[in-house]
DNA sequence: TATAAATGTAAAACATATTTTACATTCCAA
DNA sequence: TTGGAATGTAAAATATGTTTTACATTTATA
């Protein structure tokens, strides 16, 4: 699934360092959805949203694989 | 984090076993996560979403656990 | 250009999500 | 009131997400 958090969060000028401590997750695992490595558990899905400011809708881009 | 599921599939009146078959899951996975036994993976949580007509955003409760 | 900050990446360990099989319980209609 | 459908639950196996440590590469700036 992919996402806009590597946009807003440039955008919002924060660094993966920086919204991985707003969101309680290691810099790593910002890196590793940024890059499609593997999708974010539901809890930082929401945490993501809210500290980007945006819905979790709007924040995913989401394409009918099942 | 909570949900609506349950709610939402009643009132649609369908059963967990249908909602799993449009969702491409097993049963038992829909119990587990209208009983809060775990969180949907995110491409659940927006096949879940999708099939039953509301936003993400609308079907959980988030609650700033992070 | 040199240096620091930011980003990419990898392996091991650990945590969480999902499936399968199987059985028990509850609910509802005949 | 019994029988079938729906739901709850559990253990084992597998898949996926996250952390930690560590190092390499890129990017921005003094």
């Amino acid at each position: 699934m992919k996402n806009r958090i590597h946009e807003l969060r440039k955008a919002r000028q924060i660094s993966q360092e920086e919204l991985a401590k707003l969101c309680g997750v290691s810099r790593q695992t910002i890196n590793a959805i940024e890059n499609n490595k593997y999708d974010p558990s539901l809890e930082l899905v929401f945490s993501l949203a809210t500290k980007l400011g945006i819905l979790v809708d709007e924040l995913f881009i989401y394409n009918k694989g099942r």
